[in-house]
DNA sequence: TATGAATGAGCTTTCATTCAT
DNA sequence: TATGAATGAAAGCTCATTCAT
């Protein structure tokens, strides 16, 4: 059995590959993909040019890096722990403070999401990442449902849909902080006016 | 007295810098600005390299040009005509139209937001656009709300940022079209349904 | 018989041509050859660039243009007024002065000098230009010298191509305008004590 | 111990930068500032343009070579060897040979010169050049003075200033080889009469 | 595994020149 | 005579990629 330290360990060779993409993660977010240069993110590394190729034999190979890396960055805000409501509420939280802590995933998420209109690869990466997302979501609004805790009216497939729809229009900066906290809000309030109205009825 | 058709002509020099503009949204829809060379541009246009220059002399001049146009493009949602509620029924309807007919305004938008995060001065343009568009939406709630057509206590400021939020999301293309239809279904009956509170209440 | 007044008249045309050559000659100047622009030229002149190659079909042809006004401007110099030595004593009085005045006109004939090692056109102008100074001088020391003015041994060939030295170096930014004074000081100083020589002889 | 061999033994990467700058070098003489082309540079080192680049990131950097390659060309003709009035004969005997042997130097000097109007870099290069040339011909020419070879009345700065003038209006395609022959001459003349004044009274 | 050197292909931009009006 | 519009040809420079070591 491995133990944590050998687990978390890193091969001398990951450390390159990780140290490499973590630099062309900040150069799309700081440039976009029509500023990314292999050789930037080379030196931002720490080596030549011809070294990155050894690693990735191609930019494409070291975007997929990047996506890779991005993805898994975002997944980490969905937490089970809770009721259904506790998580939904949790999850929408757990986004604005990833996106407010570290922008550049923002930046990152929104370059990949325009590229994947032109990358088919990328573009199932994305669709199968963001199905996975509304599924979620669509799940715990069930079960916030079953419980009793939202109308049984509810469409749960389209409020998924209006969850999914607001949280990605926080990765475009045309949206400011200031915006993206009143949409936060209005979400919130609205996902709990609707819990409230089955919950207050039987008290009444 | 001018006719509609001296009106609407066009010389022909704006006739070519018009051309050179719409080739060059084509190519940032098709291909991103990562994606954009003068020399496809001219191409498509029909003109030599060079004479792109004539008209734009730099590769930044021209997609000035494309950010007006697209601008442009995107106010054309606002009609008023109607009751307040109708015209944001009408504006919520014209948005989803616009998108699905033209899906290239869709990329070219997401692609400006996105490099405004690197171009103050395209910065500019999208927060006074963004900005005018929320207080529209404010304004339309608002005298809504006078109306009698929304409860008091709906906070119209964090309403109008949550539209403005969802149908930004729609220029991303990692929202599919069956998803963009459900958020926006869930946008109308979440207004309808707020609008509905008061509404019943005095037949109650 | 023309008038005064007939003879300085110019002809529109004249007028034209003339006001593009002094603007070329002026851009050479500021610039050198590397930095002439037919464009440039032309906007000062305050014509389009087409109505340039209407007097001046090509970069050249105005160039040529160019070399006739400054060996013009070069030729007003050798002034025939006093004494043989008197004369010379006023020529480089004359050159020295109109170098200070028009530094242009030395930038330009520095600029024609180098380009003449490779144009053939221009080279014949500069040796004939220069062969024609060279005999001026040459005469006038001559002249000096059987007036008993010089010693008899003094080479007037040597001396004269000398004198077409210093002055020469003259057009090139190199020799700071004290280094030229001090050399003009010293040719003069050297022509007097040469005269000095035999005028003092008698009086021994 | 290191061989001669060894000492001018230079490295690959210097190698190409001594090629490109002797191909640059060629150019300019050949076709001034105005015809020098990096792709012309490049293909006379037998390299690809790119690599031009490689090594001189901009024109201007190569141009920054050339500068440095001309200068350190010229500053051999000052060889201290003899006494002051040897070295004096020695130094105009070397400049003339070595703008006989290689009438390269002159042009690109020239070239060198012209533009330093309008680069100040260069011109502080040029100058600074200029005035040690000036102090050592002073130097020469003071020691030769007290070394009772010249009058005491000889203004050695001035002389000096003579010297430079004539020799560097040589470096003009203006002055034909015949013409730049008897400057020298002139020059070696004047030099030896005024040594001669003083050191032949003595023997009167 | 790592690198300095090299390159092909392509990019934006410039410029003298032409031409229809 | 004069010009706005257009262009072919080329220029300097960039960049992902390769290769010998």
């Amino acid at each position: 059995m491995k133990s944590a330290a050998l687990r978390t360990m890193r091969s001398h060779s990951e450390d390159r590959r990780h140290a490499l993409v973590a630099a062309a993660f900040g150069q799309i977010a700081e440039r976009g993909f029509e500023g990314l240069r292999t050789r930037e993110v080379a030196a931002e590394a720490g080596v030549n040019i011809a070294t990155l190729h050894y690693y990735f034999p191609t930019k494409e190979a070291l975007i997929r890096g990047v996506v890779a890396h991005a993805m898994g960055r975002f997944r980490s805000t969905l937490a089970p722990h809770g009721s259904p409501d506790e998580q939904l509420a949790n999850h929408l939280k757990a986004v604005r403070a990833l996106l407010r802590k570290e922008p550049e995933i923002a930046s990152v998420m929104g370059e990949l999401a325009l590229r994947s209109a032109r990358d088919t690869s990328l573009a199932r990466i994305m669709r199968e990442s963001n199905d996975a997302w509304h599924r979620t979501l669509r799940g715990l609004l069930r079960r916030a449902a079953r419980a009793g805790d939202l109308p049984t009216a509810f469409d749960t497939d389209e409020a998924a849909a209006l969850i999914v729809a607001t949280l990605t229009s926080m990765v475009l900066p045309s949206m400011t902080s200031s915006r993206k906290d009143q949409a936060f809000r209005e979400l919130e309030r609205w996902l709990n006016s609707a819990a409230g109205t089955t919950r207050s009825r039987p008290s009444n």
